[in-house]
RNA sequence: GGAGGGAUGGGUGAGCGGUUGAAACCGGCGGUCUUGAAAACCGUUAUAGCUGAAAGGCUAUCGGGGGUUCGAAUCCCUCUCCCUCCGCCA
């Protein structure tokens, strides 16, 4: 979320910076100006009217403990009940408008962000790794799945519908050695975390992270969550939705507290699974196992002062490529321009990995600076300086390190053989008890 | 699921419906003293909004929401969370 005084201030910044998004500033913001001064005006008004009335009732409490009548005055203040009532609905409904008005409008992106429309205006940044040359035409991974039988969609759409996976042996294998390589790299060598958290959470945590009220369409939801209810700007602690990443829980463990500042940076590591509607991605990336409704993620998530999140983002995003680096798949990373940087993000880096049974890059992580803007909506301070100093919102970031299930299909593509096996990565091998290469499963 | 108890500032913890935004203690910060430190003593120490050039003033906040009342931390309803006991259970 902005912050309203810093709208107020920079009205013509923030609309170009939602212009360069592709947003439409008069949509989102309306007539804030309008909106802003009327809110104010009905504060004033009601608070004035508190104020006497807290006075007259002050008056009361002298007179009757001086043994006098008082009925006048609480006459008086009866009176101005129903005005004062009105008032102050005024006043509440107006600021809800606001409210609810400025956690629609996304983060502004920072200047170093390129200007474009979609995901074609990203810039390459950085390419790391030599794509392998195959003497033979390397495949897909759904077909190299299938045929080692470690992969069943077929069986995994009798069970769950469309978007779903069913790993045997050595791929089930492979999943899990894959969890455990990343976050034995991410705590021993980079100094994270681990945590595991809950894989649901309730509407303030999506509230936080501003996957709500938004884009309450992408998400998987529990009988006890109400859509509309969010839709009005009301987010409950006791529902209950499926995490659509590990961001969500991570980020809000420290929604509502101040942070003592030595303890900045925090850094955890997350593995959870991830759960995703697909809402708008219908008849998208439907072969093999790149858009799943439930995928398994390593995340990273840090906490951090203003001043070093440009520089923490920096560590993050490298954070995430030495996993690529170690498992040595290709990759490149992109900056992403204005228009296809995510709603809470000042700043974007997705790593993309070359994927040759394809012929293409796809996405495998993507590595965000927010700023202060979920902790702005989340409510994660730090005090400077001691007692003394005041509070100020922390920088969050994130970033996935990495995306498993993608990685999973990148190693069968980049490490094929001609004979439809598999190499495991020799980093891997450690965590595949010693196998060196995936065969056809029994 | 049943019965009971609880939630107060950075922490512990008081608080007859009426100068209680809130005692006291701890912690933090500033100072006195000291060569320096400790101790002792003195002072200070919440957040947000509205208003104001500023100083300041006003409003709200004692888990969340609603109600009673001239007036609510205090009374009533409701929700959430925590604790104890019982039941069920991986």
């Amino acid at each position: 979320m902005l912050d309203m005084g810093f709208v107020r201030s920079n009205l013509a910044l923030v609309e170009e910076k939602l212009r360069a998004r592709g947003a439409d500033p008069a949509a989102l913001l309306g007539d804030f100006r309008s909106l802003d001064q009327r809110r104010r005006e009905a504060i004033t008004q009601a608070e004035t009217l508190k104020a006497r009335r807290n006075e007259l009732s002050q008056q009361v409490g002298a007179l009757k403990r001086q043994g006098q009548d008082a009925t006048a005055l609480m006459d008086e203040t009866r009176a101005l009940k129903d005005k004062l009532d009105e008032l102050d609905k005024t006043a509440a409904a107006l600021d809800d408008e606001m409210r609810l008005a400025l956690s629609r409008v996304p983060n502004l992106t920072r200047d170093e962000v390129p200007e474009g429309k979609s995901e074609a205006d990203n810039k390459t940044v950085k390419e790391w790794g030599a794509k392998r040359s195959f003497d033979f035409e390397p495949r897909p991974h759904w077909e190299l799945g299938e045929q080692l039988g470690i992969l069943d969609q077929e069986r995994a759409a009798k069970l769950s519908g469309a978007r779903f996976a069913v790993y045997y042996g050595a791929g089930a294998r492979l999943e899990r050695a894959l969890i455990s390589f990343m976050l034995d790299l991410h705590t021993a060598k980079h100094g994270y975390t681990e945590v595991l958290p809950p894989f649901m959470v309730n509407s303030k945590s999506l509230f936080g992270t501003g996957q709500l009220p938004k884009f309450a369409e992408d998400l998987f939801r529990t009988s006890d969550a109400d859509a509309e209810a969010v839709a009005r700007g009301e987010f409950k602690d006791a529902d209950h939705w499926l995490i659509p990443t590990a961001e969500v829980p991570v980020t809000n463990l420290y929604r509502d507290e101040i942070l003592d500042e030595a303890r900045l940076p925090i850094a955890f590591t997350a593995y959870t699974p991830c759960f995703r509607a697909e809402a708008g991605a219908a008849g998208k990336d439907t072969r093999g196992i790149i858009r799943q409704h439930q995928f398994q993620k390593v995340e990273l998530v840090k906490f951090v002062k203003p001043e070093d999140s440009e520089a923490e983002h920096e560590k993050l995003t490298r954070d995430a490529e030495e996993i690529l680096e170690a498992l040595e798949l290709p990759y490149r990373r992109v900056l992403l321009c204005t228009g296809d940087t995510g709603f809470s993000s000042a700043k974007t880096y997705d790593l993309e990995v070359w994927l040759p049974g394809q012929g293409l890059y796809r996405e495998i992580s993507s590595c965000s600076n927010f700023e202060a803007f979920q902790a702005r909506r989340a409510n994660i301070r730090y005090r400077a300086g001691g007692a003394k100093g005041k509070s100020e919102f922390v920088h969050t970031l994130n970033g996935s390190g990495l995306a498993v299930g993608r990685t999973w299909l990148a190693i069968l593509e980049n490490y094929q053989q001609a004979d439809g096996s598999v190499m495991v990565p020799e980093a891997l091998r450690p965590y595949m008890g010693g196998m060196e290469r995936i065969v056809r499963q029994p």
